[in-house]
DNA sequence: CTTCTTACA
DNA sequence: TGTAAGGA
């Protein structure tokens, strides 16, 4: 399920082609780049290419706005998500952060009480 | 021919 | 948002 990210993120496409998978003027199109929506890729010839992805949002802007959302009101949206995908991360962190925490105290122990992990089998052994 | 930027009777 | 201009 990653391959088919990296594909979708592929900038393959000219803004004539987006413009007829997204029935939007290229005019419309550069404007939502300007307003920080959608910000394509550039060829050699400074040309934009959008991948699937860029198409995706393209439809979803197109979609808010028909709904009668403004700019604002759309860019408001896209400025809630980032701060969600940042939380959401944040916590990925601190779960990794905590796991670790038992490997640090664990080794603490060892260290701290002078007991490699020889020494800890020869203490079971020893009915400790 | 397609796309780019800039500007506006 | 449309469209013209001038260049790539």
């Amino acid at each position: 399920m990653k391959e088919k990210e990296l594909r979708r993120s592929l900038a393959v496409l000219p803004i004539g082609t987006v413009m007829k998978l997204t029935d939007l003027t290229a005019r419309q199109i550069r404007y939502y780049e300007e307003q920080g929506l959608v910000i394509p890729e550039r060829n050699e010839g400074n040309r934009r290419m959008y991948s699937l992805n860029n198409i995706d949002k393209l439809l979803e802007v197109k979609d808010y706005l028909a709904e009668g959302i403004n700019m604002a009101g759309i860019k408001q949206i896209y400025a809630e998500r980032a701060q969600e995908e940042a939380k959401r991360q944040a916590k990925r962190e601190k779960s990794l952060t905590d796991a670790d925490v038992r490997r640090i105290l664990h080794d603490e122990f060892v260290t701290v009480s002078g007991l490699s992990k020889q020494n800890q089998f020869s203490f079971r052994n020893n009915g400790l």
